[in-house]
DNA sequence: AGCACA
């Protein structure tokens, strides 16, 4: 059809069309709030929306030439302009004569996301940050990554098309924030689309793919190291063994960390099983269980190096234990084992999060603690976990799937900056003061 | 703030 652009694009004059063409939309503006437009000027029968490359174009197609031209009439000569959440919006004809909707697979919601890293060092995201940015949303099931040549790319893998939805909503178009990435990692955008897969196949745990319904897979070849162990590290290098149980030393203890403490700081990232606090070197460490690997290895990777509290206090220093059952022989302040299926034995008080924990702690910090602003939805999954119940391991997808997870609705507003922020990961949680991570307090 | 895509 040579009538479609046998016009230059950029004119004013478009010639009337039933189909409307909008520009400056809000961000991720729905085919309803399209509807809601038009609607007063006639009957709207088709819309498409995030059109164009920055995803702020629509098209809306009336049942009648006339009613186009009503719109378009009304705010040619409105002192309000067209707006959708409170943002102008620009009308003109469009050049078509009708919307042809492609849905694609792109549009098609699926259980499983089509995620694009971009940005300089986008390679350089591992595959345990993404896990821990879309855990926010539900229980992630696999992760695949790969190479092509849209650039850096992950398969992200949910139970249903609902969770991957309110992930998709949240993350598309948004950075990876920067604290959890290393310092001098240039941001990343994320651009996610819905992938046609339902189910991927991950054959081993690897830096490139992992099935966290399946912790027991074996791991890939490729990430033994040469003593044996494997090692599955950011960027493949080479780390030391992984371990479901992390030693964290505390550096610089001004304030006192109890075992509470460290139960919520842990408790963020799943089920902590067991605690076991000893002084080592003049200082105090303590051995954290978890039910399996990969929640240690989301938990290390988010706390290394952080500080409990502002002021670069009580940093934590994490690495992975040799042991991987802890054996707990009696409950009390410094050890607890929290699988037994005891909460009265095993935790006197038990729901020591999402009520006011640790106003023992007297540090400054402490107050932080009361806020609600900067509970991250994990803290509250974990609240379950807390009072004695038997670990659900993050191997039972069909029960990770009923956590409480966030509503998009708690979702915290976006800074100007176009940062989000991740309550999930604002992982270091009670510490939450503002900016959650400090990675170099000093 | 200017016309869609596998």
């Amino acid at each position: 059809m040579a009538s479609v652009s046998s016009q230059p694009q950029f004119r004013y004059t478009q010639p009337p069309s039933k189909v409307l063409h909008l520009r400056n939309l809000p961000w991720e503006c729905t085919e309803e709030e399209l509807i809601e437009l038009g609607k007063p000027f006639g009957k709207v029968v088709n819309t498409k929306c995030n059109v164009g490359a920055n995803r702020n174009q629509a098209f809306i197609e009336f049942a009648d030439l006339n009613q186009a031209i009503a719109m378009i009439s009304y705010y040619a000569s409105s002192s309000e302009p067209a707006q959708v959440r409170g943002k102008t919006v620009y009308l003109q004809y469009s050049n078509r004569q009708e919307i042809v909707n492609n849905k694609t697979t792109a549009d098609v919601a699926g259980n499983v996301l089509l995620v694009t890293i971009e940005g300089q060092d986008a390679r350089l995201v591992s595959i345990d940050v993404l896990h821990l940015v879309f855990s926010a949303f539900g229980f992630v099931h696999k992760i695949t990554t790969f190479e092509k040549t849209a650039g850096f790319q992950a398969l992200v893998q949910f139970s249903d098309a609902e969770t991957a939805t309110s992930a998709k909503n949240a993350l598309d178009g948004r950075i990876i924030p920067r604290y959890l990435l290393s310092e001098n990692i240039a941001p990343c955008t994320l651009r996610i689309t819905y992938s046609a897969h339902t189910d991927l196949s991950v054959k081993f745990q690897s830096h490139r793919s992992r099935d966290y319904t399946n912790p027991y897979l074996p791991v890939a070849p490729s990430a033994i190291d040469g003593s044996g162990q494997f090692s599955l590290g950011l960027d493949g290098k080479k780390l030391e063994p992984e371990s479901n149980v992390l030693l964290a030393s505390i550096e610089n203890m001004q304030y006192a960390v109890t075992l509470d403490v460290l139960h919520m700081v842990f408790s963020a990232f799943g089920p902590v099983q067991k605690i076991a606090m000893f002084d080592k070197n003049g200082g105090v460490q303590a051995l954290i269980q978890y039910p399996d690997v990969q929640t240690a290895v989301v938990a290390k990777e988010a706390l290394e190096g952080h500080s409990i509290y502002d002021g670069g206090f009580c940093k934590l220093h994490i690495s992975y234990s040799r042991h991987t059952d802890l054996s707990i022989k009696v409950n009390n302040d410094r050890s607890r084992d929290y699988t037994i299926p005891n909460p009265a034995m095993v935790n006197p008080q038990p729901s020591i999060l999402g009520q006011q924990p640790v106003q023992t702690v007297g540090a400054p910090g402490a107050h932080q603690y009361n806020g609600t602003q900067y509970a991250p939805p994990h803290l509250q999954p974990s609240a379950g976990w807390a009072s004695g119940v038997p670990a659900v391991p993050q191997s039972a997808p069909g029960q990770m799937t009923s956590y409480p997870y966030m509503p998009p609705a708690s979702m915290p507003q976006m800074t100007p900056a176009g940062m989000m922020q991740m309550p999930a990961h604002s992982g270091v949680p009670p510490a939450g003061a503002v900016p959650p991570y400090r990675p170099n307090p000093m």
